[in-house]
DNA sequence: ATGACCGGTCGTACCGGA
């Protein structure tokens, strides 16, 4: 089986780019992350052309993810158990003293909050994919911030039963965090930066804990599997990029890993999303 | 390549992205 993750930054303005990519890669499994589209807009009949169906998780102009698979796709949830939500017309009610005794959804109640198209999960020939993308987090003192952390907690939770029961599990996306300071151009330039903090990188350990393994991709050019690269500045053709596209898989999964690698050719080009898709090969 | 972003939107500026 070959799974692959790739936030395509808008799934309409990167159809074309997309449809090729299938055609070529021909994963079985692709989780797509920020979609940036309705459901109903979602270019499910241009998929299902190429033998794909799709599992959705839409909300217009931002966030989304998907689940696109041509081996089967049952048991599909579109948000997880206890998943926060946020209100993006006042942020600040979420902006309140951290309290370690405090169930972390309960900082995002709110009336006027929704729980947004950050995370998808189906089974897909007996292995069960979730797509995610993780809250951004903006900067280590905005409420976004605060909505990240909690969004990891909860979604530990949530998939804790899932992971522990031992079937074939895998959990991957964009989840804006570089584990390590190698997962970075340059350490040195993150300071204050999210991505890189240790409780961000604490509520990752914490997944890991649940049984679940990342999966490093092998670069296919220079010695650094980044999988996102900013738009700005020639940041792609000088490899100043980011490894925050991340493959967690509990034993069963990353026991029978062929191969994995960053798939850096999807970033050239005209009208390349800035992250480059992850593919791994697993022999199930 | 002696420079360097993109997508979406009740849009022609601004927000969000990381």
């Amino acid at each position: 089986m070959r799974l692959a993750t790739w936030n395509v930054n808008s799934v309409t303005a990167r159809l074309p780019r997309l449809l090729d990519w299938l055609g070529t890669a021909g994963p079985d499994v692709l989780c797509l992350q920020e979609t940036k589209t309705s459901v109903e807009d979602f270019p499910a009949a241009q998929l299902r052309a190429l033998g794909y169906e799709s599992a959705i998780a839409g909300q217009g102009r931002w966030n989304g993810v998907a689940v696109l698979s041509r081996v089967g796709l049952d048991d599909i949830v579109t948000s997880f158990a206890g998943q926060p939500s946020w209100d993006a017309s006042s942020p600040q009610h979420a902006d309140k003293p951290q309290d370690g005794g405090t169930a972390p959804q309960a900082l995002f109640a709110s009336a006027t909050g929704i729980v947004e198209a950050r995370a998808v999960g189906a089974t897909c020939a007996g292995l069960r994919v979730w797509s995610l993308y993780v809250p951004n987090g903006r900067e280590p003192s905005h409420p976004h911030y605060a909505y990240k952390l909690a969004w990891l907690t909860a979604y530990r939770a949530a998939i804790a039963d899932e992971v522990a029961a031992g079937g074939a599990f895998v959990t991957c996306g964009d989840f804006n965090i570089a584990p390590t300071d190698a997962d970075v151009w340059d350490i040195g330039d993150f300071a204050g930066s999210t991505h890189v903090t240790e409780r961000e990188r604490a509520a990752l350990a914490a997944l890991r804990d649940l049984g679940l393994n990342d999966v490093v991709p092998r670069p296919l050019k220079h010695d650094t599997p980044f999988t996102y690269w900013d738009y700005r500045g020639g940041m792609f053709h000088q490899n100043k990029g980011m490894r925050i596209d991340l493959v967690y898989a509990n034993d069963a999964v990353a026991g029978v890993v062929r191969d994995a690698y960053v798939d850096r050719d999807a970033r050239k080009g005209t009208g390349p999303s800035d992250h480059a898709p992850v593919v791994v090969d697993l022999d199930l």
